[in-house]
DNA sequence: TCTGGGGTCCTGGTACTG
DNA sequence: TCTGCAGTACCAGGACCC
């Protein structure tokens, strides 16, 4: 779900809100991951709850009755704790959440073919193609509502608009459990009542260089000149605000796209400035990452290291390699070269992250073949620890070096999130 | 108060090439 | 051979999203 809340406007008609056209829709499950949690313990179900793991994480959802005290998503879990010492914290069970996404999918599915995932608890719909055999607009999404609490034991929100931000929008402004349908010829009164914060793209430094232009809500962004707009924010962002503050939206639903890049990285439980403990951990994050690129069918070309300091300054560092690569030993051997020629002379490390880009599909990747290359080189060996890790479980077959020395992360990191 | 993890997109700088 | 220019690729960082 979307971390920015905002209370709807009064809708400007009077009657039911006139669908026609609106054939976008944006389903947002109310805090998901929470949701999803209390399927399993129906006992909490009215009272806080908080899903988190331990050490330096964050909040990864949150039950609206523990929200009720001032806990929000990405919140330090220390802090969640204290605003609310009631509330019961719970595991996130990625493999439950995954499973209840792929069901709400399958629905979509059903409904039209033409459904772009957002992230595992949103999605938009085109159901241009689905009116004359399921009725109106509201009456799908009201349907779509219906089923996945029936079948899922979670509810969710629906915006129905005739463009994708719009949509997204009136999701988040239904929360929790509701449906809100903007009329096209509604959108303009409804988009330039809302704070600059409302739009989608506008996180907290744009806000904060609108409000210093004294830009506070969208029918003052749509009557800037666009140029003003471009000179303060950039090119892009200004031309891309200032259109969709007159509600002008291209953007099409785009199912199932490819992934661009792929990676990890891990907070340690305690900041450290051990070469050994650091490359033990990239060694780690290199081997899951070149795992989760192969189970992809990719291959990928740009290894990025990322490194961030005791006190939060974020580095990223990157090198393109010759050929494109779903080696563990060459993505291993990139990310440690990135780091070496830093030259940090004991430098406390808070996190240090491995992610691959420019994927191609395996089949279609150009790798020129080398003279020194063996018979069987280090791609079979890890052919053979994807198998043995498909048979008796990830991590099953580790590196030597993982093996000696268990993760410096700490234990309540969570690999996967967001909400 | 003390800030996760997995992503995408944009911007500005630099190097290379024709 | 040198210079200027435009286009492109790469790199690093920031902002934003869930």
């Amino acid at each position: 779900m979307s971390r920015r809340q905002f209370r709807p406007p009064p809708r400007t008609g009077d009657g039911p809100p006139d669908d026609t056209g609106c054939t976008v829709l944006h389903v947002d499950m109310d805090a998901f991951y929470a949701s999803a949690s209390l399927i399993d313990r129906p006992e909490l179900r009215g009272t806080p709850v908080i899903i988190g793991g331990g050490g330096r994480s964050v909040v990864l959802s949150a039950t609206y009755e523990a929200r009720a005290f001032g806990v929000t998503s990405a919140m330090p879990m220390t802090r969640a704790r204290r605003l609310c010492p009631q509330a019961t914290v719970i595991a996130p069970n990625h493999d439950r959440y995954a499973a209840i996404s792929d069901a709400v999918m399958a629905t979509f599915a059903s409904v039209t073919d033409r459904y772009e995932p957002l992230s595992l608890d949103e999605a938009f719909l085109d159901i241009a193609g689905a009116v004359r055999r399921l009725g109106p607009p509201t009456s799908i999404a009201q349907w779509l509502r219906d089923t996945i609490a029936d079948e899922q034991s979670i509810t969710c929100s629906v915006g129905v608009a005739s463009t994708k931000f719009v949509a997204k929008l009136a999701s988040g402004l239904a929360k929790p459990d509701g449906l809100l349908v903007v009329p096209q010829d509604e959108v303009l009164a409804f988009l330039h009542q809302l704070p600059v914060g409302a739009l989608w793209g506008v996180g907290d430094r744009t806000e904060e260089a609108l409000q210093r232009l004294g830009l506070h809500t969208v029918a003052d962004l749509a009557h800037t000149p666009v140029d003003t707009l471009r000179r303060a924010l950039g090119d892009a962002t200004g031309t891309h605000l200032h259109a969709l503050a007159w509600g002008r939206d291209e953007r099409r639903v785009l199912p199932q796209q490819r992934e661009k890049s792929v990676g990890s990285d891990e907070t340690f439980a305690q900041d450290i400035d051990d070469p050994v403990l650091i490359h033990r951990e990239l060694l780690r994050l290199a081997d899951r990452t070149a795992a989760r690129v192969r189970s992809a069918g990719l291959m990928g070309r740009t290894v990025t290291l990322k490194v961030r300091f005791a006190d939060f300054t974020t580095i990223t560092r990157s090198r393109t390699l010759r050929d494109p690569t779903d080696v563990s030993r060459e993505i291993y051997a990139a990310a440690t070269a990135l780091f070496d020629a830093l030259g940090l002379q004991r430098a406390r490390i808070r996190l240090v992250g491995v992610r691959m880009e420019g994927l191609v599909e395996s089949e279609r990747a150009a790798v020129q073949p080398r003279l020194d290359d063996p018979d069987f080189g280090w791609r079979d060996a890890d052919r053979a620890v994807d198998r043995a890790s498909a048979r008796f479980g990830a991590g099953a077959v580790r590196p030597a070096a993982l093996v000696r020395g268990e993760s410096v992360a700490h234990p309540g990191s969570m690999p996967r999130g967001g909400e």
